[in-house]
DNA sequence: ACATAATCGAGACGGTACGTCCCGTCTTGTT
DNA sequence: AACAAGACGGGACGTACCGTCTCGATTATGT
């Protein structure tokens, strides 16, 4: 009688170090978060500062945009709790985590990234719109099916096209709008389009 | 009584020369409309492709940025003709401008470099807005004012909001759908937002 | 008790590949014995030659001077067997080496660059000097020092001054003289020379 | 009756500058003479030196060689007065004049150009060699003749010879003696070579 | 006096080579 | 077998000069 294998088999050899793993990841996000795209993310800088060979690099992800789509998917989404009272008021925290994820550091990554990079590499584009994009389309999508539910949106909305309407207005604010975006934007946003979308 | 002297005399030395300038911006447009990305275009390869000493571009633009920044300057926005009817048919007709010139290969350059280069090149973006993007902003600007004339919109309607919702989710659509955008698309964001701004 | 370890331990990191250096040396030896100056040489030339890129050049000369020393260093003098019977034949055997030099193709860098290049570069001077002229001098001084000893030369003959003269002699009908070197000049100079160094 | 043409006739529009050779060849000068070879010579600093556009120089020669040597050219050899007593004293004083001039700023270029630049430029040193070497050699030789004549000298001296003896014994010191020359060399030099050549 | 014409300075032109940086791959000895 | 270190061939960078080529301005001569 044996000893039980395991489900799966253990590779022989020396077993990747995972301290080394996280050292790539965050030395990659310190990058992008200071600013870099990834197209001046040089591979050898992340190795540097994290200490690490090339090679341990290579070995993982066979290129910049996969290392850089799983250093992005360790930053879960955090999204604003919402009160679920009425409607507006929850859209409004959902644009505000938008706006504000610009200032924090680290999640800073996030809009970086999708702001900048988003069509140059697909791959990435694809693996970072399940974990970064689509909780926040996903959280959008409740509270405007949830107002559908209660009538405060009319019946035959296209959920979709909504969720589409406030957040691209958002990030065109973001994006293209000159000087500091003012306090009260997603409130007037919501105040703008809802009437568009309301029963 | 002599003739007024230009305020700026002609430098010393010969003229630079304006035909390999505009080799050079040809070679620059054909090789971003080829899908290169600002970050992939290499001033060799520009110089190369437009038969050009590397000297002759640098003594012009001291970095990439502003090489691309003057080559895009020269690709006027084509505006749509403007039926001038009806305020819903203006702007479905410069939401499908902003989707139709995904596929004009020259054109293309203006989608290409304001979508994925945008805030890595401020300096970039902050030029290219004034030739490419206030033109377009303008347009829909007027057919809104035109809109809150004729009464089709509500009078107290802010004009820069509506043109954010409008551009900023045929942006979104744009970026961040899967697929190939529908054929009905400007029409159905329009029925959307337009009652919303509607009297 | 242990093995002594050795005093500078082996440094980490994959080794410079010694293949490398040696096509990098015959590359720049076959550029100079094509009858390229020192200054006419170019870096790039030399690594495509060799099959080799600029870098590895670079990482273990940090200019030409240093790469031309190096390769030139590896030529070893070839001196020319002595009969050793008398003075008069060792030295006109001496001076025959230097002519011939200048017609072997390889050997032949020597000569080029000793003529040519020595006081522009005064630091490959120095390391050429020990390699390729001190056994020469060395071997003249022999032979002269040989002479006191049997009597052929007179006991207070300067030996520095008498390889001076020889050499000296030999090399000016080398550079300075006009048309081929006749074919018996060796024994001319010597037959010219040794009269007053003899007892 | 007409007026008396000029032998060769002066042709039309502006004519050259003489200021501008002149400035031309100082600045040359000035260059070699501050211990630049040939090679590191570039058109652009002569002509930045001289205050003269490019085009100025390469109308009078057509490459950096034909310059050099005109410029060496204007340097006449200043040969040093010989008492004309005794062969011994006067090629003292010649050998003693090959060696002062490695000292002296502006004929240290006849030198630097002899030693350094001799046969990778072998059109400048034909040139060079009427103007520079040859009065020297000539000094020599009357005095190899004049001794002849005297007595001092045996009667079939090979006066070439001698020559190349004595200049070629100088040159191999200044050359590659190590350390500095002493004062008595000249002398030392002579007293080794002409009991050879005396009768 | 005025047109003609070669030369002047300045500096742009298409090139070549420089020495540096980073790429993605590969070889070391050590863990 | 994975690790850090770092060398490898390659490609682009931005700079310095090359020798050639315009420019407008200058300076002579011949009408």
């Amino acid at each position: 009688m044996t000893i039980q294998e395991p489900v799966t088999a253990r590779p022989a050899g020396r077993p990747r170090s995972e301290k080394a793993e996280k050292a790539i990841i965050e030395a990659t996000l310190d990058l992008i978060g200071d600013g870099m795209g990834v197209a001046e993310l040089s591979i050898e800088a992340i190795a540097s500062r994290a200490g690490v060979g090339k090679t341990t690099i290579y070995r993982r992800w066979s290129n910049k945009e996969e290392l850089v789509a799983d250093a992005l998917a360790t930053l879960k989404a955090p999204l604003p709790p919402l009160a679920g009272v009425s409607v507006r008021d929850d859209l409004i925290s959902l644009l505000n985590a938008m706006r504000e994820d610009k200032d924090r550091s680290r999640t800073r990554c996030v809009m970086n990234v999708m702001m900048s990079d988003a069509d140059r590499y697909p791959a990435l584009m694809e693996r970072f719109r399940k974990v970064a994009i689509e909780p926040r389309k996903e959280a959008m999508r409740e509270v405007l099916r949830r107002g559908i539910g209660t009538g405060e949106l009319r019946a035959d909305l296209d959920v979709e096209m909504g969720m589409a309407i406030l957040s691209g207005t958002m990030i065109w604010y973001t994006k293209w709008a000159s000087g500091d975006l003012p306090e009260d934007l997603p409130e007037r946003i919501v105040d703008h389009v809802l009437p568009g979308l309301a029963a």
